[in-house]
DNA sequence: CGTTTTGCTACAGATAATGTAGCGTGCTGC
DNA sequence: GCAGCACGCTACATTATCTGTAGCAAAACG
């Protein structure tokens, strides 16, 4: 199949096809942004408590990645302060939430 | 480089909660694992496709990830060669196959 | 045999993540 | 009006991980 042409897809790492599965995939692809998007299913969380829930993770990937996820319309920063999904977000987090009851029978 | 990952406790990168779900979006969320059950929803793939089919991803990083994903019970290498889905990764994989959905309306 | 193709590894260079510290801002309460 | 604090966010050295290219040993052809 003829690879792209042209389309230099800033934050798309290694896909270049244009569908969009790939460009999704390779996005919640990255470490922590599964994650994120899992914890902030809730209510909204501020950026310290978010770390919280991720663990205490670097705060230079979390703003990386919540940066990616908000330029993909998944993440907002309210205006209070504090991050929450986009009704977008939540669809995308509702999309995976099967996940869940997954992992509970997997139990590695 | 670990040749293997052993212990399967080993660092679920940054989870200690010992919560499923924690240990399966770690997994999910490193480089090239969830493209990888992508393109083995199909039919089964040699080494070499799979590496095609993910534009060329350097072989080290497939290769930890197969090792990974296998050690899950998600992916398998069949008798004659090639990689394929285990009954439990195929399961896996129907889980977020709407995600496919969802990034057509997506489409950044 | 020789050629391909398989799964897989080596390894140097590049990139991304970790961990810790701290900045600037907008609050409070005093 | 200023110490105290929490907010979003950044700096930066260290460490982990990925990329890209080359190549191996063992099977599967021929």
């Amino acid at each position: 199949m003829a690879k792209q042409a042209g389309s230099r897809t800033r934050s798309v790492r290694g896909s270049h096809t244009g569908r969009p599965i790939m460009a999704l995939l390779d996005l919640l692809g990255r470490r922590w942004a599964l994650r994120i998007l899992w914890e902030l299913r809730g209510e909204p969380l501020t950026s310290r408590a978010l770390r919280s829930a991720c663990d205490e993770a670097s705060p230079t990937v979390l703003q990386a990645r919540l940066t990616e996820l908000r330029e993909a319309g998944f993440v907002e920063l309210g205006d209070g302060g504090g991050y929450g999904l986009t009704p977008l977000g939540r669809e995308l987090c509702e999309t995976f939430m099967p996940l869940h009851r997954f992992a509970e029978r997997w139990r590695r």
